[in-house]
DNA sequence: TGAAACATTGCAGATCCTGAAATTTTTCCC
DNA sequence: GGGAAAAATTTCAGGATCTGCAATGTTTCA
């Protein structure tokens, strides 16, 4: 009801079930902003969506991922923004356009945001997800990475490094906005981190 | 009876405690090692020690934190170690001096970390507290170096981006250690990580 | 030796999460 | 419209995690 933003040729069976995700992603944020994390019950959060708690664990494996939720862009997504850039393009740069094209994407629902990081940043526990879910992005991007710079994985180390630093300086950007309260743009503050790490991280 | 280094000047009643939790976590990582995370209960752990399960839960608050073990540095230990570095060293050079430190610590006991790393790699949701253990040892050592660096925190991002990117150049150095099979010296590959950091992370 | 301090344990109970079968809803074809 | 197939939801049973609390040992120290 409140964002379901791409429910276009879909049957009325799959618009529900997107209804219901995001009714339950809602409910989770709301709830968990309001008591804090260990204060919400699964059973709490169905109920506030009227469906029984074994469903919401057929939508989300479990309480944490239902905060993460379904916005982020996925693993493959980044790989395919990171593919379009030229090869010509120095990799951090690559890296950072990336993040810019996520950036722009997560500032169109500013609420939301604002709302799931100070969620996260009440329950420090959630923090480590917040990068893109865990590492299998992270592993996926440097795995794109390692092709763009013609490196073998593993031995240099050099994807690895610039795909964890790209997703820190991503990370570090999105908790300046979101204690800004979302006054300055995201994708401002990704290319100030980026300038950053660009230039080797110089005393400020 | 496997790993007690520092049982210096302690009561036979702190002795035993260290004994324990200390058998308690290679239990953990030997069982999990042989079967994966998920086929290990925490039952099977406390059994392996010859202790109830209730006390494995009075040494560690979840199965995780028994294989993520006590044997890094704790926050305290890493601002320390921080702030013993002269202040005009720039900061960078300031959490490399503190990252080679700590991995000179780790590299005393290669086995036990490579058994731990092997762990955290087939069981990827762990991999997020690999370095820091959380979000904790971030924020400490991030404000230490906004002091350091004499910048308020939150507001310029800087000490946030240094930290976490020094972080990350820990983790893949570890990681790219743990590839290799403990053969080149983890500080050299921490080293390395931090070369590149420092050179703004051109292509290789 | 005796008392205080502390570690361990068993137990009850709340919550998390999963599999399987039953029930309801949606889809789709005639 | 009617009815079968597909899919979503629910109920139920049960294992696992984790937390208080009270009881029982063990260590320490005076």
């Amino acid at each position: 009801m409140t964002i379901v933003d791409s429910a276009e040729e879909l049957g009325r069976r799959d618009r529900k079930k997107l209804e219901t995700r995001a009714a339950l992603e809602h409910a989770a944020l709301t709830l968990v902003a309001e008591r804090g994390l260990a204060a919400v019950t699964v059973e709490d959060i169905a109920e506030a969506v009227d469906v029984s708690s074994r469903t919401f664990f057929n939508y989300f494996p479990s309480k944490e991922d239902a905060l993460i939720g379904s916005g982020q862009a996925s693993a493959a997504e980044l790989c395919e923004r990171l593919n379009a850039v030229p090869a010509r393009v120095p990799v951090l740069e690559a890296l950072r356009l990336m993040a810019r094209a996520e950036a722009e994407h997560l500032q169109e629902q500013p609420e939301r945001w604002l709302l799931r990081l100070k969620v996260f940043e009440q329950n420090p526990s959630l923090l480590p997800r917040l990068v893109a879910s865990g590492s299998e992005t992270e592993r996926a991007v440097s795995a794109a990475v390692a092709r763009r710079a013609g490196v073998e994985p593993c031995t240099s180390g050099y994807p690895e490094l610039a795909t964890a630093a790209a997703m820190a300086a991503f990370r570090v950007a999105m908790l300046r906005w979101s204690a800004a309260g979302g006054r300055p743009s995201l994708a401002g503050l990704v290319d100030e981190a980026f300038d950053q790490l660009a230039a080797g991280l110089p005393n400020p």
